[in-house]
DNA sequence: CCTCAATGGTCTAACACTAGCCCAATCAAC
DNA sequence: GTTGATTGGGCTAGTGTTAGACCATTGAGG
């Protein structure tokens, strides 16, 4: 048992970073989308567990990286004006060098384990009718994306696959595992014949699913991902 | 989308209370087994990235508590004293109260989905011969264990399969995971038709990853811990 | 018996973070 | 216009946390 494993460090950084990238990453996810508002500070400072002080300096550092606008005065806020720079060859590259090596393999293993167990789980879960139309209506969603919200809908789809095994844990941990690639997915062209390829994919996890068959729901999750560190790699070589 | 699943709080207790419970989880988890001690106090605040001042707090609660035993001096240091309790129905009921039925239901969910995932991963990495030595080797050690060491060297196999994936997200991840349900386990009495059925399960595991099917592997695990659910609601009925 | 390296024990000054309070701006409703 | 609710902006006093230095204890080895 390596002692490393267990006795790391507790804290990523001080509040203020950790701040951050939890709101960069309810930005980059599309928990709130571009156009829309973060919560009152009051009320968001609640949410994360910090003082408002400390909340109001990551949005000031956000808003300085020009991802936040902020607004004073009723109906004010803090509105994202983020939009997911386009792809490009060059974009990839660049995201990859800045991660390294081990931690792209490490995100990537560490997301094919989690989504891959979260669908499982799912499959083997009786699922009233509300929790079938909503993985539904995601994949729904999903289909009928235009090029601009396909990412967010697509990470809108994989989320709701973990997050209606009713497991906290287990849908904050996809959640991060799904962060960790995003800057990934979003630097790789979005060419039409993958995302039919991916559509016929998403098919397949949401039928494997419905149908309560978690060896076919892992195997089509496990696919899909693949689908993507293949096409990862067919750009980077 | 859930917000809920994103805007959550960013840090779960304050610099002294994550420490206790990281500590916690090392002697709970036999990380440092009973009469070994912790790293000095220096090398391990560096380790768990917080002061020496704050470790030293958490240290002194654990020895309160009666998990550690504090001697100064050359080859001093903070001894694990903690041997894990007698299991017993009524043990059993009061960790589950405890708990909550919601958190134990999200451990329970948690941990088959991460266990599983990793266990399909590592079915499908190549392994070279050392990795298959230690897998190897684990199993080994836990078939010749005594009681006293049995929930140490379980634990020790289990993340064993998480930590040869080389993800050290997914390894950390499966410690925690581990963690949220180890009170339950050490609660389980434990007899030996169980433990002889458990052996058997770890040994389809094994070959599972070692021949290198991953839906042998997730089954495998998944019928595995299903066994310990089961065994959990029979105590609880 | 002495020495010395390794270890826990303690102190201080600086910085991070929090809770709570009040101010300032905005805009829909009247 | 005026008002009032809602929102961000800013201040202060108190507590949590850190880095670094120095002290105290222990025990193996000379």
């Amino acid at each position: 048992m390596n002692p490393l494993t267990v006795l790391r460090p507790v804290r990523a950084g001080n509040a203020f970073e950790e701040t951050v990238e939890r709101l960069l990453q309810a930005i980059k996810l599309g928990v709130v989308a571009p156009g829309e508002k973060l919560p009152p500070e009051r009320e968001l400072a609640v949410q994360l567990g910090i003082s408002r002080v400390t909340l109001r300096e990551a949005i000031r550092a956000l808003q300085d990286s020009g991802f936040l606008d902020v607004r004073r005065g009723r109906y004010g806020g803090a509105f994202v004006t983020y939009v997911p720079p386009q792809p490009g060859t060059g974009a990839l590259r660049k995201v990859v060098t800045d991660m390294g090596d081990d931690d792209l393999s490490d995100a990537l293993t560490f997301r094919m384990a989690v989504e891959c167990g979260a669908a499982q789980v799912l499959a083997t879960t009786p699922l009233d009718e509300d929790r079938r139309r909503i993985l539904r209506r995601r994949l729904d969603d999903l289909n009928a994306a235009t090029p601009a919200e396909y990412r967010r809908l697509d990470t809108a789809f994989h989320l709701a696959i973990a997050e209606l095994t009713g497991s906290p844990l287990l849908a904050a941990t996809c959640a991060d595992a799904r962060l960790r690639v995003s800057d990934l997915l979003n630097a790789i062209p979005m060419l039409q014949v993958n995302i039919d390829h991916a559509a016929t994919q998403h098919e397949a996890i949401v039928a494997a699913i419905l149908s309560g068959d978690p060896e076919a729901a892992r195997r089509a999750v496990a696919e899909h991902l693949e689908g993507t560190a293949a096409l990862l790699r067919g750009f980077l070589s």
